[in-house]
DNA sequence: GTCTATATCTCGATAGAC
DNA sequence: GTCTATCGAGATATAGAC
């Protein structure tokens, strides 16, 4: 399919340079066809945008477990998340160009970078909360803070891993995640 | 000055948008003087560029603490600057959109970037490594990952802080360095 | 030191042939 | 569904008057 092959060019294209920095006819070259070519499946950039939020929304799908059932789970999954990005250095590169772009009130995807935040932040927020009512966290636990610093550590270890790979933000991600458990969790650990 | 005035509309300018996104007119205009005028003063886009980081990291002239004195001084320092960061939203502005755009390495900023993450690194890995010579750092901790922990928190916040100013970097970080110093420190606390 | 003027280029988007 | 052709706008950069 042309139109998926377009897709992929963009994604790599803005992976690379950022959405303000990439042009139509950078896209449609990389894609191999003309940039009217390209307009035809994407009439406006913003459009084109629209589709590549999407593609990576779809890849980093987060099938994070229900909360409540097993404590710290959807902290643990973050962990996962943090290993199997150690394997999509574009997404990753995506993900980061992107954020930087539309902190800007104005940038197109300013909207979609609200949704992803609150989304991630409730999520993680929500699983304190939930463990707290079941007994597996301490109830004097700042569940806002400690969800807000998860993600901080999250996005700014993919700034420093795209800089340098030997970063291993799995390992130093999963240190913290642990060091959260024996500071504010019931449960008695060795 | 009016060198000074176009430095302060392209911090400005940089800062919301970006710099792949703001044009020399766009600075000229809201600097009051046409664009050649401003192509005396700065004869290229990336001339402009330096100015503006020379501008930023003059601001954020770290005066960190020489490390061995106080433990932890480092991180306590750098607490600091987040309470700081939040009365000048301007240039944890530039910084965000900045990092953002220069993780491609073909950025006209990635050479800035690479040693702004080194200095930053270098200061709080050297600083643990100080305090475990000193003994008031378990030998065991890891520097490494503790610096590059904490800076992931120090950048992650910032996004955080530009989406909603009501989260409260200072506090979060600080939360972290008080828990590091119960985890890794040796000397006993209340 | 700031201007006008211009050169050269590329942008996003559209119209219409096939 | 892809192309050629073209629009108007705006980009960086340079040359030269004052």
């Amino acid at each position: 399919m042309i139109r998926e092959s377009a897709l992929r060019a963009a994604v790599d294209l803005i992976a690379r340079q950022g959405f303000a920095a990439t042009s139509m006819s950078q896209v449609a070259e990389a894609a191999g066809i003309s940039p009217s070519g390209l307009a035809h499946h994407f009439p406006s950039k913003k459009a084109l945008l629209g589709a590549v939020l999407e593609h990576r929304d779809a890849i980093d799908s987060d099938p994070s477990p229900a909360p409540g059932t097993v404590p710290w789970c959807a902290f643990d999954h973050l962990v996962e998340v943090a290993g199997l990005n150690m394997q999509r250095r574009q997404i990753v590169q995506l993900y980061t160009t992107m954020i930087g772009e539309a902190v800007s009130p104005d940038h197109p995807a300013h909207a979609w970078m609200l949704g992803h935040y609150d989304a991630v932040h409730t999520n993680l927020a929500a699983g304190v909360r939930a463990d707290q009512a079941n007994g597996h966290i301490r109830t004097d636990a700042p569940a806002e803070q400690i969800a807000r610093e998860v993600v901080a550590i999250m996005d700014g270890l993919q700034v420093q891993w795209l800089l340098d790979e030997s970063v291993d933000m799995k390992a130093i991600l999963h240190m913290r995640v642990e060091q959260l458990k024996t500071v504010w969790g019931t449960t008695p650990r060795g």
